[in-house]
DNA sequence: ACCGTGAATGCAAATCGTTTGCAATTAGCC
DNA sequence: GGCTAATTGCAAACGATTTGCATTCACGGT
């Protein structure tokens, strides 16, 4: 790991939820803010823990027990977990908002590999060299610069 | 320029519409595929020849003479200008499509900074290190492997 | 210049992901 | 248990984009 965008270099890639927030740090968070715990939310924040891609709305939506909760609720309370930045959206490349549960501390910046053919994704550690990245904001003279990401191809089961 | 991605080295960024394509050869991509060439299709060519950055359907529409066509055409005609390889589609992170005419035998790929204040463009030259993008994808046996990558920043007039 | 024909267009309706208004329900705190 | 703001389901609204269809048009052949 020396993706400069990681300075504290924890992998947010471990197989299954190493790292993740767990329960009980998402009724910490949302008691800090005078939120509700509700079943919904945690259903919602269970299928993201056991998640190692970033899912779709709908995508969660489908995981939900069948009827537990409204597609609404679910827009809703990603766009909740995102404000607590304990998930971060990922697009891509189909415009559609995909999440992936962030650990504490972490940004979650990285990037993925994408199949153009059967859209199977891969986590990537590699990032935007971090030299180049000041050149083109001191170049500029853009502040609080960062970038999006992602990388396409078709995965060797497509060939 | 030394992008990995350009080993022609044109820059696609001269100022006004240098480099770009002409009329002329608009006609002849229309004629070679069995297509008409309107007074729609050459008033959004003209426009986006006159443009360093993307356009959005909706901007293209709303630099037509009133009148001139609808909206709709404006969208079919991006298809088929992308589909002929004339212009290149961007998403410059809020999902709206976005489009730049290309030099004949430029693929268009490059990448640009954007303020998230004031949505101000600028064309970039950098390009993801072409030798990381290979360990990309030999370690994963991904082929024909490419990059989508956007920075973003807030603007010198902006801070 | 005139025709025939497939291509292109305007217009409105449809699509898709996402957001929102509102009335009914519920979690958290006393 | 009760109060109240937060949350939810539901349906309608949204904005970008696409599409069906009847009409118009460009252009190669006459
Ligand atoms: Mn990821
Ligand atoms: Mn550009
Ligand atoms: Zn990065
Ligand atoms: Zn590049």
């Amino acid at each position: 790991m020396n993706c400069p965008e990681h300075p504290h270099g924890h992998s947010h890639h471990a197989a299954g939820a190493g790292g993740r927030a767990a329960l009980p740090e998402l009724a910490d968070q949302l008691r800090r803010k005078a939120r509700k715990l509700t079943g919904a939310r945690q259903a919602i924040f269970e299928i993201l823990r056991r998640q190692l891609h970033p899912l779709s709305n709908k995508e969660i939506f489908a995981e939900l027990p069948k009827g537990d909760c409204d597609l609404a609720t679910v827009y809703r309370s990603l766009h909740l977990l995102e404000e607590m930045r304990m998930v971060k959206r990922f697009d891509l490349g189909d415009g559609i908002a995909r999440y992936e549960l962030l650990a504490e501390g972490d940004d979650g910046h990285h990037h993925h590999l994408v199949c153009t053919r059967c859209t199977a994704v891969i986590e990537i550690e590699e990032c935007f060299p971090r030299e180049l990245e000041q050149n083109i904001a001191t170049r500029n003279g853009f502040t609080a610069i960062t970038h999006k990401l992602e990388f396409f191809g078709i995965c060797p089961r497509c060939q």
